[in-house]
DNA sequence: CCGATGGCGTAAAACGTTTAGCGACTGGCC
DNA sequence: GGCCAGTCGCTAAACGTTTTACGCCATCGG
């Protein structure tokens, strides 16, 4: 199983065995045809341990995500972010490790102690910080290990990769505000700050288009559930609202059912748009207008940035991707 | 940052500093707090490599799951199944290594080239095989490393964790039968052993109820796609079907758009039910009755059998996990 | 007072690689 | 012939742990 085994097997040299199996050195045809062929009776496997004691290199890399086990929907969204990573990973030849914490959880599972940042291990990490997170970020720094923020922005010079969320929110706004609506209720969440990006392009939106923000018309919770986004909608209707926005997939569909148990008209009484895109997102009736953000090209380039941190590039990158409209039907006309 | 220099600062053997650090055997207390206090000045992080190497243990476990790329909405399965093996990864303070592979692609990307597996790392492997898999699962059985096959069964002695998938199916034709549905069509995949599976208790259950498999009733797939539902269905409704069994997500959502598209009543005049069950399911009008899978469950569980295989238990277990059907309004009356 | 026991410390081997350094041989060139 | 360069092999160190084996000392039972 070991180099030692085949150079036993062959009567080489462990140095030789490695240099041919790795062809970093010339090694004489004769050698390397005895060495590959032994190598290949015994099936031989390099131990990966060894190999990153020696080289100090894993060619790992982890992913941290928030795991809310009151909405496990939100985690489509990074299913597509993963692949996107593994794309990148399946290039370069790395492998994944995926782990989570629990962002409501206690210090115990805090993003910080997770076990993967705890040990001296992955090359680098993409982290997924929740909202309270300029102390948790400092001390992945103080680790010295590589890493690159994802769908969160931080204060301080660390790469990141989001969507502009901002915008994303503001061009529903205004295409509301286009199709005549006026008062525009918010849905979103107060717990991330992808949550308050979304607030803050609602906020922006509405002074842009000289509408006042009027706070009935506002609802932020501290964490995302279908009931909460039923609960969500049915208030907005009591205060008269004539459109919704709700900032994420799942408060989305909790306010689509409010809407649909109430035998409100979509969109003539109530327009609303929602946040990611689905393919069923189509098949709703009506068909749900939304804010697209590219998950999967989020994975990917966050891999990417990752990988040149760790290729020793030492600037920090600020990638913002862009959001786009899905125009559906849900909006109004 | 190593066990020597914990060493040499505190002026104690590594061994100490390595049975202080780990409880391995008792310490005084006085070296016990001056190890623990160094260890926290200096941030100390075990080196995983070193240990992997002295213990032969890695404490880390793979997934390898199929990426189809013309699929990715499968991958949304593969997700709760994720959060589920994490599950049991966290309890059992085990890390994840997420890889895939390509079920359509060559040699090159086919599973058992997979990296992870082709390197002595991991102690486990759970393993999502494509449909020609037989060859496959040997090869990774003659790498002696234990593995649970997940979502598929094997003819031979392998451990496995699957859905009842034949009994979900049957249960759905059933349902239609009583709705007084005769000519059922049948939408599924061929290039799984899942899809053999649904398909076979599709014409079980006929056969239970005397009705005829009429072959211009069934339309089976190599591979899952939207496009592809659309065409089955528009096929079916064709042939006069006056149900549908769409027997992935996939492809319900395809189906589901074909029948809208074509302006058929549904359930009355087509009756329709989807295999897996995800909250948006009951947004679409009219709400989709489909067949539940416990997918979180299934990740939980075929963690918590690999790690009993990783006990050293050598039995092999086969479990299979019950469907159930969720019954909402798209199936009939 | 002696031998046994238990507590606590150390030294050193081992895990399987990679890689620096060195040596032996060959061939070509002055 | 002496020298140099190139080719290809080997030895041995190093990576950071865990763990066995051993030693020292204090305590305790007899």
């Amino acid at each position: 199983m070991s180099l030692k085994k085949i150079a036993e097997m062959t009567g080489l040299s462990i140095a030789t065995v490695s240099h041919a199996l790795n062809g970093t050195r010339a090694v004489s045809e004769d050698s390397r045809e005895k060495v590959l062929s032994a190598a290949k009776v015994v099936g031989y496997r390099p131990n990966m341990a060894a190999r990153m004691l020696r080289t100090q290199k894993s060619n790992t890399i982890a992913i941290i995500i928030p795991s809310d086990t009151n909405n496990m929907n939100a985690n489509y969204f990074y299913m597509d972010v993963i692949m996107g990573v593994r794309k990148k990973m399946f290039e370069t030849q790395y492998e994944l490790i995926v782990s989570t914490y629990d962002p409501h959880g206690g210090v115990q599972q805090s993003l910080p102690s997770a076990q993967v940042l705890r040990q001296h291990w992955v090359d680098g990490v993409i982290v997924v910080p929740s909202s309270h997170s300029q102390r948790q970020i400092r001390s992945i720094r103080e680790m010295g290990l590589p890493y690159v923020l994802m769908d969160r922005r931080s204060d301080d010079e660390s790469s990141c990769v989001t969507s502009n969320n901002k915008k994303g929110v503001a061009d529903a706004v205004r295409l509301f505000a286009a199709c005549g609506k006026r008062r525009i209720g918010f849905i979103g969440g107060i717990g991330s700050a992808t949550g308050q990006q979304r607030y803050a392009g609602y906020l922006e939106a509405l002074a842009e288009l000289n509408m006042p923000a009027d706070e009935a018309l506002i609802l932020l919770s501290p964490s995302y559930s279908l009931a909460r986004g039923e609960e969500c909608a049915v208030r907005l209707m009591e205060t008269g609202a004539d459109a919704i926005l709700a900032a994420d997939n799942v408060m989305v569909m909790g306010a689509l059912r409010a809407l649909k148990a109430a035998g409100a008209r979509i969109p003539e009484d109530i327009g609303i748009i929602g946040f990611d895109d689905y393919d069923w997102m189509g098949m709703v009736s009506p068909p749900l207008t939304t804010v697209r953000q590219q998950a999967f090209q989020m994975g990917y380039i966050v891999a990417e940035v990752l990988m040149r941190k760790l290729g020793g590039i030492k600037t920090n990158e600020v990638i913002v991707l862009d959001t786009s409209l899905v125009v559906r039907q849900s909006h109004g006309w």
